[in-house]
RNA sequence: GGCUCGGUAGCUCAGCUGGUUAGAGCGUGGGAUUCAUAACCCCAAGGUCGGGAGUUCAAGUCUCCCCCGAGCCA
């Protein structure tokens, strides 16, 4: 059984913005959590690399389209290396095995019986390379959304007969878990009810795409080519490019992360293409919000973007994941407002589990000889400290399953603070003068060291970063979450092998697990403090 | 225009099927402390829960109307 999770494949009209850095971070976090449980992820991202406004794109910066997709799609698979996504596999739709593979569905589809020529008519958007419903007569209509010129169409195109699905996608849509956070169902319910129309999957004359087998002169609408993405995707290095072999290779998926803004595609579109090719269907569809930057949407136009490449430089990803992640609702929209970003990051990572970690340390060096102290009575698995961590544990487990980052992160952060409670009333520096308490000053050290190990443990799929410099200071061996490389494409039997039982992560995560005499390196701040002295 | 979400302390938000003095974090003010990254810990500050009407013994929590904001569809 794998976990296979996607982003959306981002188009390459333009460098990654904040939004996609968002979206990838927050798959990233899944991904190393099922991959700490023990769990095989195949976590896919990529870029989707045709149609008509890249083609425009290139030209206006006076390239092929190809070498526009390449420096473009390039930079994103850079910009992820950089901030440490966790990513399996990186899926271009203009790598030639797509290309196969888009063939092969297309024969599928047209088996079934769901394509049929036809005209389309009507004003087309080539940002979002759709077309609208502005009636035929409508002088010079514009995009809603780019507030761009509409372009009229008139040709022969072929359709996918998605009225065909309609009862299958109205219960599959209407059904539980299909489609997240809950109170985007609604929207897509009520396009449903509204009766599916069927859409064009071809474009004429439009060089920069994949063309269609048996029609000349027609190329796959890029919708329908993107989201075969997630398929030619699932092929190892080593496979051949055949839609057999996926269901091997790890779909469904269980999970598409994507922007709201196209949460239909993924939540009617797709798996209307699925059935129609009969393939299963993915699990679920997580629409989440949008950021906008103190309280503006963020844009070119008033040059208020904020740039994922800067953002990393200046500030580092734990500090950026922490704020997307700790404070904002997965699923709704989000306001970056910097100097909640730099209070929030300051407060809970620098002071409440970075200091928590450097003072107990510190003391702990002094008194014990450099090194851990005797756990003595707190090793009982009923010790306060324990039974927190626990619980908070369970928390996170909770809280990730159902990609509620939020309260993953703050019961880890009530963790540290009832650590940092816990030393305060027990003042090991005041005890530690008078020889007799010397053992329970060992204990409460001991303790809050162990408790501090499960704060990094526990933070690893959100801040791997950070959690691994933890490990580090407590001289515990590092976590591995990182993408698992080749893959699948070993064709070792993939899929046959049982999830471990036990997972390093899940074994470390043990009362009691820290070694009374291990040493300790000397302590040095693991989260930097921000001090941001310009706008970002 | 239709539909769907929101409008709760300065800011960001919790408040499930209606029921003791409406909560948290940040920011602010005060206290305590010195092991630590001027860090940690404790305490406080009193917001007519968008407005109005209604149902009820009782409404932030249900109904209706209105205002404001966001989105989807026309």
């Amino acid at each position: 059984m794998t976990y296979t999770l996607t982003t959306p494949l981002y188009y390459v009209n333009d460098r990654a913005h904040l939004g996609s850095t968002y979206t990838t971070l927050a798959c990233d976090s899944i991904a190393r959590f099922h991959r700490l449980r023990g769990e095989r992820v195949t976590f896919i991202t990529g870029c989707d690399e045709h149609g008509l406004k890249i083609q425009r794109s290139a030209e206006a910066a006076g390239l092929t389209p190809q070498a526009h997709c390449d420096t473009i799609s390039g930079a994103y698979r850079d910009l992820w290396r950089r901030w440490g996504i966790s990513n399996d596999r990186f899926i271009r739709t203009t790598d030639p095995r797509h290309r196969s593979i888009v063939e092969q569905f297309f024969a599928r589809v047209e088996a079934s019986g769901d394509v049929i020529e036809g005209r389309q008519r009507g004003w087309y958007c080539v940002a979002c390379e759709e077309f609208k419903e502005e009636s035929p007569e409508a002088r010079a209509p514009e995009c809603s959304t780019h507030l761009r010129p509409l372009e009229w169409r008139d040709e022969l195109n072929l359709f996918f007969r998605l009225s065909r699905h309609q009862e299958a996608i109205e219960r599959l849509v209407a059904s539980d878990g299909f489609i997240a956070p809950r109170s985007r169902r609604r929207e897509v319910e009520n396009f449903v009810a509204g009766g599916l129309k069927d859409f064009s999957i071809s474009r004429l004359d439009l060089p920069w795409g994949i063309p269609v087998p048996g029609y000349a002169g027609h190329t796959f609408y890029v919708w329908f080519d993107a989201l075969l993405g997630y398929l030619s995707a699932l092929l190892g290095p080593e496979d051949p490019a055949d839609l057999n072999l996926i269901a091997g290779r790890g779909w469904p998926a269980q999970l598409h992360v994507i922007g709201k803004d196209i949460l239909r595609f993924h939540a009617v579109y797709w798996p209307a293409m699925l059935l129609s090719a009969g393939l299963e269907l993915p699990e679920r569809v997580f629409g989440h919000g949008f950021l906008t930057r103190e309280g503006q949407k963020m844009g070119k136009s008033l040059g208020n973007v904020l740039d994922p490449e800067v953002l990393l430089e200046r500030c580092g990803s734990d500090a950026v994941r922490w704020y997307l992640l700790r404070d904002i609702p997965f699923g709704e929209d989000g306001d970056f407002q910097q100097q909640r970003f730099t209070d929030l990051v300051n407060n809970d990572l620098a002071n409440t589990i970075g200091n928590l970690l450097n003072r107990t340390s510190s003391m702990a060096r002094r008194w014990f000889e450099g090194a851990v102290p005797p756990a003595g009575d707190a090793a009982a698995a009923d010790h306060p400290l324990a039974l927190h961590c626990i619980a908070c544990g369970e928390e996170v487990d909770r809280g990730l399953e159902r990609l509620d980052f939020r309260s993953a992160a703050a019961a880890i952060l009530q963790l540290a603070e009832a650590a940092n409670g816990f030393l305060n009333d027990r003042a090991p520096w005041k005890a530690i003068k008078n020889e007799e308490s010397r053992p329970a000053v060992a204990a409460d050290l001991y303790a809050v060291l162990e408790t501090s190990r499960w704060v990094a443990l526990l933070l690893a799929p959100l801040l791997p970063d950070l959690s691994a410099r933890m490990l580090e200071q407590l001289d515990q061996p590092p976590l591995c979450a990182e993408a698992s490389g080749t893959g699948s494409g070993d064709g070792n039997g993939f899929g046959m092998e049982p999830a471990p039982a036990a997972s390093a992560w899940t074994l470390a995560l043990r009362w009691g697990k820290l070694a009374c005499g291990h040493p300790l390196p000397e302590p040095t701040p693991v989260m930097q403090r921000l001090e941001l002295d310009s706008p970002l």
